[in-house]
DNA sequence: TTGACACATACCCATATGGGCATATGATTG
DNA sequence: CAATCATATGCCCATATGGGTATGTGTCAA
């Protein structure tokens, strides 16, 4: 099987940039299409290509005004990258750095102290 | 061009549930690829291709030890996916979701006063 | 040395991607 | 009505995917 479909879940559908970039413009309340192409410089097909997989997903909504389509964002469905994600915040902060160097060093000594050294052939 | 490379930065590698899997185990500790193998009930080829693109995107670190590899993971290139879900973590709060609706409600009132916007309540 | 073990890589394949371009659909205006 | 605007969809294509299976490479054991 190829790769998993975009419109799988969040964690796909989140991994184009131009797709974040959207939802970061529709952080700031609904907007119709045009706008979005216009913010992402993109051809309009991509854009409605990309707002389709969102929906899929349904990071988004849409409402009919006129002759636009208004697109509002619908951020539960990130939940599960939020969650999944912010167990290993930990890791990456100083502290944690500072431990796995300390831990790099035990191990080392370790090794030193490995009675001798053989290992030839 | 086709979808961005697995191996184009931490969103993408971590789109396969696989890789989150793998990541999830190395959180525990560094791991022999067997043990991975085991963990995740794959095929030894899948799990080291999956390795490979982990590594490729420095979310692991290798490291010999006889004729075992020692996998370590190293969360740093997660931060920017952290970084950019959190931003949104707010939307999916209960009283979130209860603006949500208010502003629905008030749209809704809007359409239906449409040309006389009257003050009601 | 030979063999077993741990792991990586090479190929083969079906699939869906994202982009480009043309066109269909639907609402609004003249 | 026709013309136009705002979106969506259809089709074409190159690409890399993830899985399977076979094999290469390096290490330890007998």
């Amino acid at each position: 099987m190829a790769r998993a479909a975009t419109t799988t879940d969040a964690f796909n559908a989140v991994a184009e940039p131009r797709r974040r970039q959207i939802l970061d413009a529709l952080a700031g309340g609904e907007r119709p299409v045009n706008d979005l192409v216009a913010l992402l410089g993109l051809a309009q097909p991509l854009v409605s290509k990309h707002l389709r997989v969102l929906r899929e997903v349904g990071l988004v909504n849409v409402r009919d005004d006129g002759r636009q389509r208004l697109y509002r964002l619908n951020a539960g469905p990130l939940r599960p990258v939020y969650d999944w994600v912010k167990n290993f915040e930990a890791q990456w902060t100083e502290r944690f750095e500072q431990l796995d160097v300390v831990l790099e060093e035990l191990k080392e000594r370790e090794l030193g102290s490995e009675d001798g050294h053989g290992g030839d052939q």
